[in-house]
DNA sequence: AAAATATACGAAAACGTTTACGTAAAAACG
DNA sequence: CGTTTTTACGTAAACGTTTTCGTATATTTT
């Protein structure tokens, strides 16, 4: 069979462009099946009291009929509308534009739609509407906070209501949270470093007050000092998560210290990429002349020359444990508590930390 | 005021994590004002026949009992959702993972948000639905295609039906469509190479069934073609998007002919980090040696050393043209026609490009 | 002042479901 | 065979809106 557009041959003549597709309903059903509206629920839905042979035909006729039911109605009805909201505020430089969120998000939406689930933006809609409100409005049956100011009264009261929220890299006492375990992914990224030789190690890190900062900031700082490598103040500075220009000035700054460092941490990749450009600017080389770690494991860190040496966060499996996490709470809350799942990521060795053993 | 997490002293005690929030609804706003519901709705939705203190009076009731209107309940009546759908399939190597989708998704959120609409993504619920009656069970009052199989029949019926829609770089005959301007950026693109003295340009180019391919690849030929430039066949090779590796193996291909290109143009920016890594591993330079050129205009590509000579294509502006479009075929349907819209990407000149004069 | 019109509001049906409850007929029981 | 229980279905209310139509009062017109 050949589709066309121009002859609209697929679509049959009684819904074309301007008729209004009228939906078939379950009082159609009803109607050809010769039973009440209510036979026609309750053999749709399963339940116990409607007779074998009845449910079977109208499971046959509504499908016959391309009977689906409305949301709308079904929502008014149960106060379900199996529709998860995902908030992802994109000021600045994260958000759907960020790969790590866009990843996440993405395992969210997979996980969502294979079991019977639709994503539904969350917005403040101008204004005229807290996050809370807009999922209230929308019959939203929970939500996931993945990028956010999450001090934001806004924010704030959202966890707080009764909506089932899951919290993405952030922690609240009263919701499940998803993290990337940046503790351990420092962690394993420094004792590499420290593996191969290198003492003077410098970071720089994102926005100060993110949490996932302060992590990366403690995990860097503690397993340092279990090996007692000192880390000068000068070591550490703070830059913004995907600012590729700030960390090329900062990396300038450092390699001009009296006493530079053999290498240096960036907040992520695309950071590192300035970093890079700092000191192939000057007129040295990586790995020969400063080593460099990069963060996030985007796909294009596998394609630099050299290959970086990053911590791929595994950003699909955490949108879909979000996913499931909040389905659950949806689902049986009694039996769904407060959690707090890590997820590990993976130190992908690059060729960007010489070895100096 | 603070808010802590902790003690809760954000939320009031009638709402806590336990409590069922009830929304106030028009028979709590009717009561509190001794009126009928009827009179409520009229005046939050400024009918003509409510008196001038009364329906002021109404609203501020509203506003103070924090009433926001139940989006089932409205759509159920009107079949009005305020929700627009977008198709963004992500199976292979494009959708919400390739940056360029993820900008015009982005676009085409604040856009819509910004006129009161939200977004929901539309998928065919585990083959349960096609894509059409996702969008009736939902009553989106439209959709954007952005990224899916045109050729596939639940995207031509999606097409065709009542239903408003916009598809993005895809001309059907019967829905407006918002398309990069992939003739145009090619045809600047080649020229500037031109311009720089080659004469010996290949096209490593994407999905040969792509409608994006083909316009590249028709502007390549005839842009050549105006100028007199022959292009041998094995010059012009088909990859696939985003696929890197594929790139870097048909990059050392082109460059082991007897003849090789002086220049070759990759399909994407990722495509052409493949590239520049073939030539790097048989030990040449860019532009050296060989000259290059991406496509897309990533944040990276303006990060690369050197800086990389690409197409940038405007795909916030075309995610908000969309979502302008769409809500315009929504909510003034007589006066809304079929559209091709073009938006122009801009020619970013990097330093790839060898200049042979 | 009577009649016509305008104004401001309410009653009730409708949108498409779900579900509590009622009730026949059939089945099981004594 | 009468009584209770089970089975299979229907009735009707409800969810929160919008909208048509009706109507009482106020205003304007003769």
């Amino acid at each position: 069979m050949v589709y066309s557009s121009y002859e609209n041959d697929y679509v049959n003549a009684d819904d074309q462009k301007k008729g209004n597709a009228a939906m078939v309903s379950m009082k159609n059903i009803a109607d050809r099946c010769h039973v009440s509206v209510a036979t026609v629920s309750k053999a749709l839905n399963n339940h116990s009291d409607v007779g074998e042979e009845t449910r079977l035909r109208i499971k046959q006729i509504a499908d016959e009929m391309g009977y689906h039911p409305n949301a709308a109605a079904r929502a008014l009805k149960t106060h379900r509308s199996y529709n998860i909201g995902i908030l992802l505020r994109d000021d600045a430089h994260s958000g759907l534009t960020h790969e790590y969120f866009s990843e996440v998000l993405d395992g969210l939406k997979v996980e969502a739609e294979q079991k019977g689930y639709d994503i539904t933006f969350i917005n403040s809609h101008n204004n005229k509407m807290t996050y809370y409100e807009h999922c209230k409005y929308r019959n939203l049956d929970g939500a996931v906070i993945a990028c956010a100011e999450f001090e934001d009264p806004e924010v704030i009261e959202l966890v707080n209501r009764s909506l089932p929220t899951v919290t993405i890299d952030y922690i609240f006492n009263s919701c499940t949270s998803v993290s990337s375990d940046n503790v351990k992914g420092m962690r394993e990224l420094v004792l590499y470093i420290l593996n191969k030789g290198h003492k003077k190690i410098a970071f720089i890190h994102g926005e100060s007050k993110s949490e996932v900062t302060k992590e990366r900031l403690a995990s860097f700082h503690r397993t340092l000092a279990e090996f007692n490598v000192e880390v000068p103040d000068e070591y550490v500075r703070a830059s913004e998560y995907l600012n590729a220009t700030k960390a090329e000035k900062l990396t300038k700054e450092l390699m001009e210290l009296k006493e530079p460092p053999t290498c240096i941490i960036y907040p992520d990749d695309l950071s590192y990429s300035g970093g890079i450009n700092a000191v192939r600017n000057m007129g040295m080389l990586v790995p020969q002349d400063v080593s460099m770690a990069g963060y996030d494991g985007i796909k294009l860190s596998q394609i630099f020359n050299p290959k970086l040496t990053t911590v791929k966060q595994n950003s699909k499996e955490i949108g879909k444990l979000a996913a499931q996490q909040l389905i659950s709470a949806i689902e049986s809350p009694k039996t769904t508590f407060v959690q707090r799942i890590m997820v590990e990521g993976e130190l992908l060795p690059g060729e960007t930390i010489r070895d100096l053993n």
